[in-house]
DNA sequence: ACTATGCCCTGGGTGC
DNA sequence: TGCACCCAGGGCATAG
């Protein structure tokens, strides 16, 4: 599943293949629907076509794509989205749910086994800016910042850290990830932690996140980069899927649990509660 | 206002 | 081998 460290990994592997393109055609494929549900397949094609890509950037899990007369084409993958460069002629992919042809004949192509994926068009960010925190691995998300969220949490460290308010980016296996790299019981609530641990559990965050980016994020289920290929950090993961095996620190057998319907991976001994 | 839960969806895994 | 069932979870709607 694409969280921050892939999405990241996807944005820099999109730049020299989109930028400065201008858009030609959208083909549009059968299951494609629930895609554009807030606004029709005809709409998007008149608010596409014959518009360039200025630039691209990524806030948490969510792609922006910058056009010509300040339009803004919001991507998220949720689960199972992936994208692939094609050319205008390749067959349909399996999954494919549409294809960005631009004028060159190159084109994207949007790939989606559980068709969770999201687009939209926009005029401005604000959408992102009501639901989305500072992204991560940005300098917004700092001590302080984190230190005033979780203070008035209601709730535990793992569902903080997946609240996109406070994380945007982290998801289900970089919040385990993050919370056994500080020593941070999951369920522990989140306004109980003291401030040397709120300092580790930045860091943590960012370290996790920055050293899965530098292995091109993490293969587990169905994440591929832009040329079909895996990450290389799913061999690197501490706890994630690993119930039953021996923590690598200290050998104690990772156990599984459920916080807030997710599936939460720890160590009972060096993240006591 | 907040937090928790169910839902969307399909492929892969498990158990009978 | 076949088939029913369950699980994975991001973000949203809804319930409490």
């Amino acid at each position: 599943m694409p969280e921050l460290p892939e999405v990241e990994t996807i944005v820099k592997d999109l730049f020299p293949n989109v930028i400065n393109k201008n858009i030609a055609s959208l083909k549009v494929f059968s299951g494609s629907e629930r895609l554009f549900i807030k606004h029709s397949s005809s709409y998007f094609k008149k608010q596409l076509i014959h518009h360039s890509i200025n630039n691209l950037s990524r806030h948490g899990k969510y792609i922006i794509f910058h056009l010509s007369e300040n339009k803004i084409l919001i991507m998220h993958l949720r689960m199972t989205g992936s994208m692939k460069m094609v050319t205008k002629i390749d067959n349909q992919l399996q999954y494919e749910k549409i294809r960005i042809v631009f004028t060159d004949d190159t084109a994207i192509a949007f790939m989606d086994i559980r068709k969770f994926g999201t687009i939209d068009i926009v005029s401005n960010l604000d959408v992102l800016k009501t639901k989305l925190g500072p992204d991560a691995i940005s300098e917004g998300f700092n001590v302080e910042f984190l230190t005033s969220q979780l203070k008035r949490k209601q709730s535990s460290v793992k569902a903080a850290l997946l609240d996109q308010k406070i994380a945007a980016g982290v998801g289900n296996i970089y919040a385990d990830e993050a919370c056994w790299d500080a020593k941070i019981n999951p369920c522990k609530s989140a306004s109980s932690l003291q401030k040397k641990q709120i300092q580790q559990l930045c860091n943590s965050i960012k370290n996790v996140l920055q050293k899965s980016i530098s292995n091109r994020g993490t293969s587990i289920n169905n994440y591929m980069d832009l040329a079909g290929n895996q990450g290389y950090h799913q061999t690197k993961v501490a706890v994630y899927g690993r119930n039953g095996e021996p923590c690598i620190r200290c050998k104690a057998t990772i156990k599984k649990i459920r916080i807030v319907g997710r599936g939460t991976f720890y160590c009972p001994r060096c993240q006591k509660k």
